[in-house]
DNA sequence: GTTGAGCGTT
């Protein structure tokens, strides 16, 4: 098994104590213990997380890959850039860096797509004019946090 | 308010 993220553990937290509580007001009507009906919520609330956490909503996960945007303007925001890659597949997440000290945009980013669909970006928007400037998008380098998954797709030193 | 090669934050 895998470990659910942070947001996924949160949500099935959130069915788990929902579940508790519709347990709970259904046999309440039946005027059972009201030790039997904390058992019983915890029973249905472990269900409800190991079925997520089996095949549920957490298997549901997409393959993605982070995508190194360089040479970015710096008056370009997350918006642009988002709509921008869209045009080639489903941006999952979009990250601006901005420096820590000073708040300003750094010129550059990280892009998360689906695999297929960030070759193609990479393929269409690498090396392409981007309001006046040309873009620079590869594999990111690190910080892949899916180690996981995906170990295939190694970048080709080869042209 | 500026600048211009680079690979990182919840």
């Amino acid at each position: 098994m895998k470990l659910p993220d942070q947001k996924s553990f949160i949500l099935s937290v959130i069915l788990a104590v929902v579940g508790f509580v519709i347990v709970k007001f259904a046999l309440e009507s039946l005027e059972l213990d009201p030790a039997l009906l904390f058992a019983v919520g915890l029973l249905i609330g472990g269900i409800v997380i190991a079925a997520m956490s089996s095949d549920g909503v957490v298997e549901a996960e997409v393959k993605t890959k982070t995508l190194y945007v360089g040479n970015l303007p710096y008056r370009a925001n997350e918006g642009v850039v988002r709509a921008l890659f869209e045009e080639q597949g489903k941006v999952f997440n979009v990250r601006l860096l901005k420096d820590k000290n000073t708040g300003k945009r750094r010129g550059f980013g990280f892009v998360e797509m689906a695999q297929a669909d960030a070759d193609n970006a990479i393929a269409q928007l690498n090396d392409s004019e981007f309001q006046q400037r040309t873009l620079k998008v590869r594999e990111a380098k690190q910080k892949q946090e899916d180690d996981s998954n995906a170990l295939r797709s190694e970048p080709d030193q080869s042209v």
